[in-house]
DNA sequence: TAAATTTGCTCAAACGATTGAGCTATATAA
DNA sequence: TTATATAGCTCAATCGTTTGAGCAAATTTA
């Protein structure tokens, strides 16, 4: 039998208002006496009453929900940004409905839809696809938005990401300062932004260390599959590449795996820096030489800009770039020359 | 703006009733006029009408989506688990809500009343703890509850899991026909049913080979950290096995980590089998023999038992139990006597 | 003792959708 | 011409809460 406020109230005799306010603390507020309240509270848990949430959120407009969007949550690097924001958000009781838009603009769309009708009180969003119309909407209806990792140029919409362009410029200095002039750059989807970041920064280093002749850009997706193939063809090519320098955890390990699979040893042979931070880099052989992003602290502090944004009136603008980490291992060959 | 019913009841002047018929695609089973119904669709476009699900809910009694509850979302395990059953929820249109218990029966307590009253139409649920009360009470109210991974033993409550025991078996035969004696045991979460029936499988095959006498189990977590404590101790002590048995990934993780810190090699100076499939496995050197689950095909089992279970009005007590595959890699010295 | 205040509660509208019943105008049948 | 059927809609209740307004009785103040 499913416990209302009414069905208490007719078995003690109190009003449904009575009831709602003893049960959501406010009896002191609207002077409900003492005995009365005991009563209620006693009968509520004698019949382990527990509030239709669905109705409260009708009638407050508040869901105590909110909609984290991810490309892929296969990737571990957004599996573990989404656990993170689950706990915080669960901190704060708050309640996550998770989508997983798997890198489809289409999909997205109509998860946001979704996640609207469903009347969340905020988003976070790393979003796939460079049209940022429909999150400018989103958030002028007063939905708080928030950014993640991924952004967009030009417009005011708050994020959170890691500064990728640096990260971009490190990896590849690493290499050069190694003594590396053939180094690839295995790249990932090439709408997102930090993708976008990442490469420029790798352009830069070269351009910087005076190798642009030797800049060279391949791949389009932040799979596996796509680490695989690159590296597959990049390793039959003329010449081969002394270093690749992959876009993501997920890229690295396809590189890795073609890499084996060709009978080569890194970096005897050949040279990987990596990007994103995993806990498995470290016990490959050897460990992985990589840009770790500070995911943990991107995750709380966008969920922190996401609840300053519920909480408040007016739209928040923060944008915030975190610095990535070099880690250091044993996937880079000195080259001598 | 919001957009309700309401505000184009007043602009097109239509009744709500039938723009609520038009807009669920009831105009013809209510006999609206073709006429009415295209003026309807038009303006509900143009103004970008999507309907409130939450009032849906109150009235229909039916929310679309299931709640997700999982004892750690960190470990890659569940991870997988959890993106599979979304995915598959979201092919249904069935949105869902991610708990994580963090292996915790007082959070689990908390999730599940949470998920209640979000009127969640069923709940797949990887269960902490060794108590079904609660989880049986809930499906006696009607509300559909699968679990998957673990289960309780003596309950009708439906599941889908590993067969945990042959794993258990097969991984530690697998290291007794290469000639291993001492063998440990390193186990998980002590309550969770996988891990019993993998001791359990453990124990047989090591009596069942004559070694009763070099059964030793330890360990009492499913965390990195609880493998490599261990397996620290472990290395510690004399005689030192010449192989782990680890029944986890995690656990794995932490075992190797401390082996490797010993200055110790896999597998010529220890031996490892460990428990679930991972890519990651694969890249570490050398590549980790492993007894895996099959992860996705369970997920989408325990969906699609929980689909039909919102479906019927009648229980289901559907249990499976999968079977579980060796994998086998170099983690394995064969032992000469 | 009358007026004012306080205490302790209830009424009823509202949130935005769904849905069975009902109503009017027109078309068809008798 | 009158009864009946049908087309094309609307009314109003309902789901389970919350909440501003209001009301009677008890208590305090003047």
């Amino acid at each position: 039998m499913k416990e209302t406020l009414s069905t208490i109230s007719q078995r003690t005799g109190f009003s449904i208002t009575t009831i709602s306010r003893v049960l959501s603390g406010k009896s002191r507020q609207y002077r409900i006496s003492e005995s009365t309240r005991k009563k209620i509270l006693e009968e509520a848990g004698r019949c382990n009453y527990s509030p239709n949430i669905i109705a409260q959120n009708l009638r407050t407009n508040k869901t105590n929900t909110i909609g984290i969007l991810m490309p892929s949550i296969a990737n571990p690097f957004f599996a573990e940004m989404t656990s993170v924001i689950i706990s915080e958000a669960n901190i704060k009781h708050y309640t996550s409905i998770i989508i997983d838009s798997q890198e489809s603009e289409t999909n997205q769309r109509k998860s946001l839809l979704t996640l609207i009708s469903r009347q969340v009180d905020g988003i976070i969003v790393a979003p796939c696809g460079s049209d940022p119309t429909l999150f400018e909407e989103i958030s002028r209806q007063n939905l708080p938005v928030i950014l993640i990792d991924r952004f967009f140029e030009g417009t005011g919409l708050p994020y959170v990401t890691t500064n990728n362009y640096l990260g971009g410029v490190e990896g590849t200095n690493l290499l050069i300062k190694n003594g590396h002039r053939k180094i690839v750059c295995l790249q990932g989807a090439t709408t997102s932004t930090p993708n976008k970041k990442r490469v420029t920064g790798y352009i830069d280093a070269m351009k910087a260390a005076g190798l642009e002749d030797h800049i060279r850009i391949v791949g389009n997706d932040f799979s596996i599959q796509n680490g695989y193939l690159e590296t597959k063809i990049l390793l039959g090519s003329d010449p081969r590449p002394s270093a690749i320098f992959t876009l993501s955890n997920t890229i690295g390990m396809g590189a890795i795996k073609a890499i084996r699979e060709a009978g080569l040893k890194i970096p005897d042979d050949i040279s990987v820096v990596s990007f994103d931070n995993n806990v498995y880099m470290d016990y490959l052989t050897p460990p992985i030489t990589r840009v770790g992003q500070p995911v943990e602290e991107m995750a709380k502090l966008a969920i922190r800009l996401l609840f300053e944004s519920i909480g408040s009136e007016k739209r928040i603008s923060t944008q915030l770039e975190l610095s990535p980490e070099l880690i250091s291992r044993e996937s880079v060959r000195t080259e001598t020359i």
